[in-house]
DNA sequence: TCAAAAGTGTTCCGGGTACACCCATGT
DNA sequence: ACATGGGTGTACCCGGAACACTTTTGA
């Protein structure tokens, strides 16, 4: 009786090879920002349980590897990019989210610009969708998306992620579309702007849009050096 | 070439038994409140290579088990509390964090009234360790444990959580001091009153603390329907 | 000259913060 | 009476929200 309690893994460990063992794997939920929408970058499964239904980049993890490193591995291996932002978000372990058996899924969400993950598009299967109209996906693979873009939701409130997913030069008008379309609420353009600009943390690069059937924008970038060097102050109790 | 990419565990899976596996765990770290002071439950490990360290409780997840489920059941066994506000963190899986071979353990972190798991402390080697000064700890423990201070840090601003750590009635100044604890700062009484008051979610029960040696104070207790009926609104970007 | 989007200021309101005095109780 | 902590109100400031017109460019 007392064994049940005390003879776990952080106390009395006897031989590991006698625990249950699964298979690990990492699913990376890639967003992209594109044509004013949020996309994630998807591919079809095949496995015949899935045959044609979409799902999210992920592997196994393997013996000697970090679960951070299998996640940058999937990504490089299927985008080309190296050092980009991502984040640790939910792990799940449904005893049966996997047909071939119990794998337990570590998912990360980053944040890639979309521009530079094209050229290593061209012939294969992957695609970019538009997060807003996605309903089924294979596994459980549309609660992991959820979930990922509610943490997104919350970051990009509080953090300035979203700069990850813009070219380095971009309008203020880009950079309120990118929140709207993440947040998904509509904002008030002049309050939206005097927001960023009093933050005094986009840097004005003199420079303008150009073949723009309008006025061009002034570009900006942003300027995380300035940023990194900000204490935070004490955010209230807000809820 | 294209095999690497292609061949993974979403789209074609061959036989789940050539992969590499690992073992599972949960690591709980369950807080508590207690004399003013943010308190952990932890447990001396007697593994050789981590002996009269303290470490989180955690055991193995078993094969038809759920992550949630095997969170709850170290819980249950270890305070013999049911129903309390647990969530998962963040998963460690460094290669070399548990001796014995690859663990990958989920982290939650969960709420407890410490009244009432005192009941079930006697006759073991659990003890609660006041947070702040904690400091080596067996494992990655430290590191879960920092991690999941941190989240309560965040969760306790911007949700109603901080209530599951108090007795149901409480006064205004054992809920300040447990923000206080929580947070690490000092707050103005008066205006925390105010905060908390007017957010009018605290239910007077017009009765009073006892046994002290001053003016007594009046006892609340949180409103959790109303709160729970209450639409959350847009929160705005800030930092 | 027209269409389309860029750019710009003011007012109002609510919440955060700083701050000091009287009150109720037990010893 | 005294010590201890409970309870209260006001003034200031800043940031969020609502809101409409002029400017620049390309077609």
């Amino acid at each position: 009786m007392m064994s049940m309690y005390t003879k776990n893994i952080n106390t009395h460990l006897i031989e590991i090879k006698n625990y249950f063992k699964a298979a690990i794997s990492v699913d990376c939920v890639i967003f992209g920002f594109n044509n004013d929408e949020l996309k994630v970058l998807l591919i079809e499964s095949d496995l015949k349980e899935y045959k044609g239904k979409w799902s999210l980049l992920g592997d196994i993890v393997r013996p000697d590897e970090e679960l951070d490193e299998a996640a940058y591995r999937v990504l490089k291996a299927r985008t080309g990019l190296d050092n980009v932002y991502m984040e640790q978000v939910q792990t799940f372990g449904g005893i049966n989210r996997h047909p071939a058996g119990r794998v337990i899924t570590v998912a990360y969400y980053s944040l890639v610009n979309i521009e530079h993950v094209e050229l290593k598009m061209h012939n294969n299967e992957l695609h970019w969708h538009s997060v807003k109209d996605l309903h089924e996906m294979a596994f459980d693979h549309k609660q992991i998306l959820d979930t990922c873009h509610e943490r997104l939701k919350q970051q990009v409130m509080v953090q300035p992620v979203g700069f990850n997913l813009l070219p380095k030069k971009f309008s203020l008008r880009e950079l309120q579309n990118l929140y709207e379309a993440i947040l998904d609420v509509e904002l008030d353009r002049r309050n939206f702007r005097k927001k960023f600009l009093s933050m005094d943390l986009l840097l004005d690069l003199n420079e303008e849009e150009e073949d723009v059937p309008h006025r061009p924008a002034k570009l900006y970038k942003f300027n995380f050096d300035k940023y990194d060097q900000r204490k935070k102050r004490y955010l209230g109790i807000g809820f």
